[in-house]
RNA sequence: GCGGAUGUGGCGAAGUGGUUAACGCACCGGAUUGUGGCUCCGGCAUUCGUGGGUUCGAUCCCCAUCAUUCGCCCCA
């Protein structure tokens, strides 16, 4: 083979992609639930948009975006998150104006980053994410968090770990920033070369370095939490009670860090501590952004919102070994043996398909057996055999796989009796 | 961007410097003349990721390259 799907992209095949059907019918039915309305933005913009609004030191801009000019020299970006463009889409439609705020949409689609693909990482994979714009309210931080619990939890994983922190607002944060400053300097050539540029660029992201964990002065470190203002502690301390009143278990991490610039406020990850998941443990991630809609042109107004990957959601429900109710079984399968009556079947797979069953037939020139073995390997639930002799007296024979049982009944009746066994069936 | 592992038919997996490259699964056909899941028999014929080199000769040795995969960084 020498035309390949590119690096880091898949395809999801049948036997797979009912699985990722399925995710996304349950997802958004939470989201139902929840009162989000899902968007669909396009997968690519400007790539000024990204810039702005993920940030220009983040990892993701400066290394992992798929940036192209298009034929009218516009520099294009594939987006490699979903945020940004929800929010471009909220400013551009001038949703802010309209009633019924805050704004609570999700979305569910393919992401860009150009990195070394590895378990757990694709360079096209796809997320499911929600934002509400438009809230302070601690109140919505709490439902974000339960939303994505919630949606982990009834598609039946166990083993999941909130870590929950605060990186204050602006205030608080410079407080800290300069408190961390004055802190590693003194070390400054004891860290590693990324912890040194971070030092002067965005010093927080140094906690989370996992070169530099076992440094000393990691763990004397100044914590963000220390810092927070009047207003960030007591918003903190709001949006804990609210998870607390909602029985959502959550461990704080003061050096749970993420890796987008405009997060403040409500930080949080979800991580799957279910064996064998590998190495990456990180299921989902979130926070709040104030600030951004401003950022990208828009009035005044805050934010929050999560994105999971749906990959490692799958990975994670294989890892526990979690069994999604999938249908794999066919209706009905019909046999038809000779030409007169292969002509009758077409017929006979039409009619009963628009009654709304699901039939297959053979279209390999197969024998009688093989023809049956075929229905067995689809788990065909019902077979019709269609031959001469049954044409010759205007029947059908139906056979129900399971028990073996079979009947022969007219033909001209055959609709109404498949149905009628479906209908039996369901209830 | 860095490091390790791997690359044989649809899949899984042996193997050797030298005529016909095991085996298992799957698939197709037959034994069974109009009925599946078991059994038996047969078929699936040239290909050893790609390019170059060493050699009388390479799937097996060397180099390069590509891809896959695991990990680091970082994230979803």
């Amino acid at each position: 083979m020498s035309l390949k799907g590119p690096r880091g992209t898949q395809d999801i095949l049948p036997g797979e992609v009912e699985k990722w059907q399925f995710v996304e019918s349950v997802l958004s039915d939470v989201c139902r639930r929840y009162n989000y309305k899902e968007v669909r933005t396009p997968i690519f913009e400007h790539t000024e948009l990204f810039q702005r609004g993920v940030g220009d030191s983040t990892d993701i801009v400066q290394k992992e975006m798929y940036t192209f000019e298009d034929r009218g020299g516009r520099s294009l970006t594939l987006r490699p998150e979903g945020t940004a463009s929800v929010v471009r889409s909220f400013v551009q439609n001038k949703v802010y104006g309209l009633p019924n705020q805050p704004t609570k949409y999700y979305y569910f689609g393919p992401m860009f980053r150009y990195e070394r693909p590895q378990q757990g990482r694709m360079r096209q994979f796809v997320q499911f994410g929600i934002e509400a714009l438009g809230s302070d309210d601690p109140a919505i931080d709490a439902e974000v968090i339960a939303l994505a619990m919630n949606s982990y939890q009834e598609l039946g994983l166990q083993s999941l770990k909130l870590v929950l922190n605060s990186l204050g607002d602006q205030e608080s944060r410079e407080e800290h920033r300069k408190a961390l400053i004055s802190h590693f300097d003194p070390h400054r050539e004891e860290l590693c070369e990324d912890c040194q540029v971070r030092l002067d660029q965005n010093p927080m992201r140094v906690l989370d370095c996992k070169k530099d964990k076992d440094h000393p002065a990691m763990s004397t470190a100044p914590s963000i939490l220390e810092y927070l203002n009047d207003y960030s502690r007591t918003y903190f301390e709001n949006v804990k009670s609210y998870l607390d009143k909602m029985g959502i278990p959550y461990t704080i991490d003061p050096n749970l860090v993420r890796g987008l610039d405009y997060y403040n406020h409500t930080a949080f990850e979800i991580m799957s501590e279910s064996e064998g998941f590998g190495a990456i443990t990180t299921l989902s991630g979130g926070g709040r952004y104030n600030g951004l809609v401003e950022e990208i042109g828009g009035p005044e107004t805050s934010g929050i919102g999560f994105a999971m990957s749906i990959e490692r959601l799958l990975m994670a429900l294989e890892a526990e070994g979690v069994t999604l109710p999938l249908e794999e079984k066919l209706d009905c399968y019909i046999v038809a043996l000779g030409e007169e009556a292969e002509k009758e079947a077409a017929g006979v797979v039409y009619q009963l398909r628009k009654a709304g069953i699901q039939v297959d037939k053979d279209y390999a020139g197969k024998k009688i057996k093989a023809q049956f073995k075929s229905a067995d390997r689809l788990q065909a639930k019902y077979v019709l055999v269609l031959g001469e002799n049954e044409l010759a007296n205007g029947q059908i024979n139906v056979k129900r796989m399971a028990t073996g049982d079979q009947e022969t009944i007219p033909l001209a009746d055959v609709v109404e009796y498949m149905k009628n066994e479906f209908e039996g069936e369901q209830s």
